[in-house]
DNA sequence: CATATCACTTGTACGTTGTACATGACTACC
DNA sequence: GGTAGTCATGTACAACGTACAAGTGATATG
């Protein structure tokens, strides 16, 4: 298909996948506000009403957009492992992705669930869930937790803000480290001694790795609970 | 002419607080995008440009939204409780907070959790943790773990999206509903099965009961960790 | 070869948003 | 009276999403 289209090498077509790639491009690198569609347009060497016949408005554009992020999860999991390591598998696959695409999580948060590449995602983690020993309702809210808790996590990294340069973050981060800091220490004694960590921007690994730890050890905890469901786990087989 | 001003028997100043109280009805009535200087201007009878002088600009109009928000939970805990269920109780409050505020929870994740108010919630779940025995470092984390997972429960409440009727909302519920159970079933056997659940709309609390208990559980499990810092859980003296 | 069709692109224009700037009016104190 | 501070207004602008109509070029068909 896109093998003839090579006649003039610099006026190339518009297509759907080229307008989404940059544009996420675009946001990840200065901010989900960034992307318009006049700017879009612009990087890409072309009137703002050309998206329009790509994407009929904003809306699906940004629907686009997610439907990408989503295809980004890998969704495999290791059939011999224990079901909470293929949750916590699934639930790294998920950070991955959201913090490659900086913009990612906001988008999600605002828009459709529902893409088709969402819909497999959360049958896999059914799946695991239900192995796990949950009944479809519960395993249904844990699946949704682990979404939630994915955005979430992304979203409460301090010093996370999208189209924001390292500098810019780190300045950020010690001015609000510094306020904290300088609080009346006897009316918030906790808040002073904690206000490192509160604003620490330097070392995420720690920040997704806790979140991880607590969300799974808390599915554990639910699933080893009587009104979670099904009598006992099985183990995964074949 | 606009020698009538005087007519106007109800004519009293405007102040931050009535802006504020305004702003968030009409945010919790109609959405957030539904604020706007101008739409906000025109409820209060008075000009755009007059909200200037009492908030600099959108952002600053924002912060008190929020900070509003963040004044009406409640930071008092039972001091002869035991630690989790004193986390539980702020959790709950937030929960409380956040669904009477249909637009807060959107607000507070875009905006600023720097707020006076917000310092007092954060300093009183600090020191719940600190008695139930982590350290610093993770209480640090496990405050700001709870603050999002209440954010992120209202946003995930199935049919959630402030701004809209009820009978539009029950809509949207059925729609979704329809169009997961009607996915082939050998391509996604559990999305069917738990098709009822991901959109139920009409059972909240079920909802909130579950993540709570999910998010509880969680923090139970890591404080009994090693590594969780303080060797054992203090009881609450006094 | 001519022409009709489709797929795509452009130009112009409208309404809405946040907000800068200059000015007007009321109140209080000298 | 006057002067200053506090609050409200009116006008104006740039940027946004997008409706509408018209144009372009490649391809299929007569």
């Amino acid at each position: 298909m896109t093998g003839t289209q090579a006649r003039e090498a610099d006026r190339t077509r518009l297509t759907k996948q080229a307008v989404v790639e940059r544009a996420l491009a675009l946001g990840d690198a200065e901010g989900l506000d960034a992307i318009t569609y006049r700017r879009l347009a612009a990087e890409l060497g072309v009137t703002p009403m050309a998206l329009y016949w790509h994407f009929k408005n904003k809306e699906v554009l940004l629907a686009g957009l997610a439907d990408q992020v989503w295809s980004e999860i890998e969704t495999e999991v290791d059939p011999a492992a224990e079901w909470h390591v293929q949750l916590r598998g699934l639930l790294e696959s998920l950070l991955r992705v959201l913090r490659a695409h900086p913009c990612a999580s906001q988008l999600l948060v605002a828009g459709e669930k529902q893409s088709s590449a969402a819909l497999i995602a959360t049958e896999t983690a059914l799946a695991v869930l239900r192995r796990g020993g949950f009944d479809p309702e519960h395993a249904a809210k844990v699946a949704s937790s682990t979404l939630w808790t994915g955005l979430m996590l992304v979203m409460s990294q301090p010093g996370f803000e999208p189209g924001l340069s390292k500098a810019e973050c780190a300045e950020m981060q010690r001015r609000s480290r510094v306020r904290l800091a300088l609080l009346p220490p006897e009316e918030y004694p906790h808040l002073v001694e904690s206000a490192g960590t509160l604003t620490a921007w330097d070392d995420p690994e720690f920040h997704y790795r806790f979140g991880v730890d607590l969300f799974v050890a808390g599915v554990r905890a639910m699933a080893s609970r009587p009104q979670a469901g099904a009598a006992r786990p099985q183990r995964s087989v074949e």
